[in-house]
DNA sequence: GATTATTTGTTCGTATGTATA
DNA sequence: CTATACATACGAACAAATAAT
């Protein structure tokens, strides 16, 4: 067979290869929902047959989309459409549930557990707190549409907050249970970005593998008399997140 | 022996218990310097002797000083004094070559290659050009006193920036470069943040071992008068550098 | 490449003090 | 006062990862 006869449904032209058009087809293909995230793209082989080319030419095509972060190609399981990750604006009036209701789906954060410790290092310097007050921690679990979307710890300085826990376990919302106790608005005053893997309880937390990636969100929260009521430690889960600034 | 013997230095009361005491005491050997960063510590074993405990207390101590970021143990080799990341700023008028020399290091950018590509979906949506449309492609590694803190891939439109490869190689910064292609200021119009185990490829560029973990950040930067300029995606080594948000 | 020593990680068991019902 | 649960601490042995020989 020629190697140069027309493949059907390809055409020629400068910079028109058959690879890139390939590409372009799985991308319209992708963007247009007729693969569903998550799902599994026809084999290489099929897609060769589909387009007529070689196995080579299609797995040209699908490096380009990976290379995009559109698909995701798993050795001896196939490709696949990658999640759209939901993007999570970060900003001085970052609230989960309205990041989460607006877009289009029901927040809710569950109270996993509080305790009164004395506040470390991190917290005290973040709170503006002398080294050993005492401080309330809560571990808590974000979900969207019942999903684990984040898990965070939150240290609020006591005796200020010593309502929070039942406040948030009774709404399910940071902003909420603030507002129950007394702060109506609040603003974010810093915000410091790691990721490294998840070990395993924070994994059973996000309903992830262990190992999995995480990204790490510290903020400092401060009412708009510029006290510090608020320090958190987020975790979200890399591969359902993206953070977003500006824009 | 009696298990409530009196270790030396350790004192008895209320909440003070003797891992506590450990952890406080090696917290404050750490933050006074007398271990430095990417030091390691004392083995358990010779902890346990300092502290006449048995090893599971040093563990226990050092347990809580992991959880605090302040250490990592790394099976077989030791437990070391964690590296403070280079605080990273992610604003409207983020610069690399500024972050690092104001963090007192010296900054450079080394041009790994440039080619000339069509613009792929994201690339043509973030510089709003039409898809197909000729991009610069720059491949480059920013280093801090040598030590390379990200790798970045660049998108510029063509013909305008048909110069910039040459400059930015002269001058190892993207400020520098654009300035010599007529642009004297730009600001970031979006930042996105995502994490992910590197690549070979990417681990060999931020010399890492493959599999650590990047955070990928996706920007888009314009000129003065709000033309898109600039597509960029940056990887940093997540144990290497830390985003920061205001503040 | 195989061997050995070192070091952290895990899992038993035992005992005691403390808080709670 | 007792019973129970929990946290603390010690002892021993072995597994697993690493580094050096």
């Amino acid at each position: 067979m020629d190697a140069h006869e027309q493949a059907p449904g390809l055409v020629r032209g400068e910079g028109l290869t058959a690879w890139r058009q390939i590409a372009d087809a799985l991308t319209a293909d992708v963007v247009a929902g007729r693969y569903a995230p998550g799902q599994q793209l026809p084999t290489e082989a099929a897609l060769a047959a589909r387009f007529a080319v070689n196995r080579h030419t299609v797995r040209r095509a699908l490096a380009a989309l990976a290379e995009g972060g559109l698909v995701r190609a798993s050795q001896g399981r196939g490709t696949f459409v990658e999640e759209a990750p939901l993007a999570y604006p970060i900003g001085p009036r970052t609230r989960f549930s309205e990041i989460v209701t607006g877009a289009g789906r029901e927040a809710w954060g569950d109270l996993v557990a509080s305790v009164t410790v004395t506040a470390g290092p991190d917290q005290a310097e973040a709170l503006s707190l002398p080294p050993g007050a005492p401080v309330l921690e809560l571990l808590t679990i974000h979900r969207a549409d019942g999903a684990p979307i984040s898990t965070a710890q939150t240290w609020l300085p006591l005796p200020r907050f010593s309502g929070f826990a039942d406040a948030y376990a009774a709404r399910g919302s940071i902003t909420r249970a603030l507002a129950a106790c007394g702060v109506h608005d609040y603003t974010r005053l810093s915000t410091r970005i790691r990721a490294r893997p998840a070990d395993a309880r924070e994994a059973e937390r996000l309903d992830i593998a262990p190992g999995r990636v995480v990204m790490v969100v510290s903020s400092v929260n401060v009412d708009p008399a510029g006290a510090r009521i608020q320090a958190n430690r987020t975790l979200f889960a890399a591969d359902r997140v993206e953070l977003v600034i500006g824009g």
